[in-house]
Formats: structure tokens, sequence, C-alpha cells
DNA sequence: ATGGTTGACGATCAA
């Protein structure tokens, strides 16, 4: 199985660039964040003619996740009873005897910012909800845009982001609260070096220098561990012609 | 330089 998360940053603009990716890429599941689309107007249509099954919870203008999977899914969540908010960033759903849960975690802002905060308050609401998923679904992926740089390794230039948003100590004790739980960034189980990025901004020609961080993460439980067999970040769509910031990031998992 | 670019929206806000 292969599986992989992308922010695409409008669903509707993107969806050229969803339906050529999926054709080179053939993920079985795919996370999609910040779709910023209201679920009545979710290109259920096209999606199924690209031959996936789809979950979604959106909203207008911001944030809107998505799941799309060859097999059925089911055990859709979209509103943990600690999370209770109307900032549509969780879907949950489960494909076989994997469960898997799509995050857009809160961007943040500014350190100090009550964003930050309210994004501090949201990642610890969601280390309780992930530690239920957890007890009940031994073979967990946990994906998406983390808006966090786990350490210095997934950041440019680690000296100017220094306790800057996306990198901040907090933010990062934030996410090894989570991964504590028995979750592993799997795309460091192949991969130790620096210089690999998922996410470039728009400005300054970031993506042309390679000015990037690795915000895009793909966590797997233990028990999914043994079976993960190579990780990656695709990084041609975001060559194409008017691109989303990110790019995606995949996990291969041996099937059983 | 608190800059720059993109998306949704229709003035700015969010990233």
């Amino acid at each position: 199985m292969k599986i992989a998360s992308w922010n695409v940053n409008s669903l509707k603009v993107r969806l050229p660039h969803l339906e050529q990716w999926l054709a080179e890429s053939k993920p079985d599941v795919v996370a999609l964040q910040e779709t910023k689309l209201t679920d009545d107007k979710f290109p259920v249509d096209e999606i199924k003619a690209m031959g996936y099954e789809v979950a979604f919870s959106g909203q207008k203008t911001y944030n809107g996740v998505a799941v799309l999977s060859r097999e059925p899914l089911t055990e859709i969540v979209t509103d943990p009873p600690n999370l209770t908010d109307e900032q549509r960033r969780i879907l949950a759903v489960t494909v076989g005897d994997v469960r898997v849960v799509n995050l857009y975690v809160v961007n943040g802002k500014a350190v100090g910012d009550e964003k930050y905060d309210y994004k501090l308050d949201w990642l610890s609401r969601m280390r309780d909800f992930l530690e239920g998923e957890l007890a009940r679904h031994p073979k967990l992926v946990v994906l998406g845009d983390f808006n966090i740089a786990p350490d210095d390794r997934d950041v440019h230039d680690p000296e100017s982001w220094h306790e800057k948003i996306l990198c901040s100590k907090p933010e990062r004790d934030a996410l090894k609260a989570i991964t504590d739980l028995g979750l592993t960034d799997s795309f460091r189980l192949f991969e130790d070096g620096d210089g690999h990025f998922s996410w470039w901004d728009y400005r300054q020609a970031a993506f042309r220098r390679n000015m990037g961080l690795r915000i895009d993460l793909i966590l797997i439980s233990d028990a999914l561990k043994a079976a993960a067999r190579a990780a990656a970040i695709e990084r041609t769509p975001r060559t194409w012609e008017r691109p989303s910031d990110h790019t995606p990031v995949t996990l291969e998992l041996e099937d059983r």
C-alpha cells in the first residue's frame, strides 16, 4: 500500500495537478489538506472517475481535508469529542485494517500570537485523541501538514528560523508528545540527512533555491514499522505551472 | 526592507 499526503492549497485550482500526479504516482491512499471547498462543492464525480473513493470535511475559503482511497473508507470521524472546533482540519478513516488520521495542523502565524497559543492547545488535544485512536487501532497512520519542522535537519536555514513559527521548541515539544505515544516519522526510517523539504514559500524563488522546510509528515505506529518499505518526497508537482506551495510526501507499506 | 507571492474573495485575511 502506498500512502501519501499533499497540501494542495485549493483543490479547485489543483484538481488537474492531482489527476496528473495520481496517474504518475499511483498511490492507494491520499490525504489532502487545504481543499478550501465546502462539501457541496467537492468534486466527488471527478475523483471517482480517477478511480478513488473519497471522504471529505470542508469549509469555505480556509482549511478543508479529504482522503482518497482505492479501497472503501469506513469509520469516518471529523469531530473528536475533545476537539469541537468549526475549523475543518481533521479526517480519520479506516482502510482495511489500517486507521488513517489526516491532519491540517494549525499554522500559528507567529510565536506569541494568539493563534500560536491556539496551535499548542490544539496539538495537546490532538495528542489525547490519538492516544485513544492508537489504543483502538494498533495499525495507525497519522499524516498531513503538521506545520512543524521536527528538527533542524528539516530547515534550510536553522539559524534564521531559530525559535520562529514552525520551528519553535514548544511546537517541537508538542509534536514529540505525539510521537512519544508510539508514532514514528517514517521519512527518517530511510533518510538521515538534511536538505529534504516538502514546502517552499511562494516568495523569493524559494523552491528554485531549495529554501524550504519539511513540515508534511507521515507518522506510523510500531505495528506498521516493520512493513515500511520506502518513503519519499515527490518534488515533481512543485515544478509544474501554478503549483501548490507543498509537494506530495509518500510512504510504501508492504501489504499484510 | 516586517518586504515578497498565492488563493479566496471582492476589502483584506491566511499562509
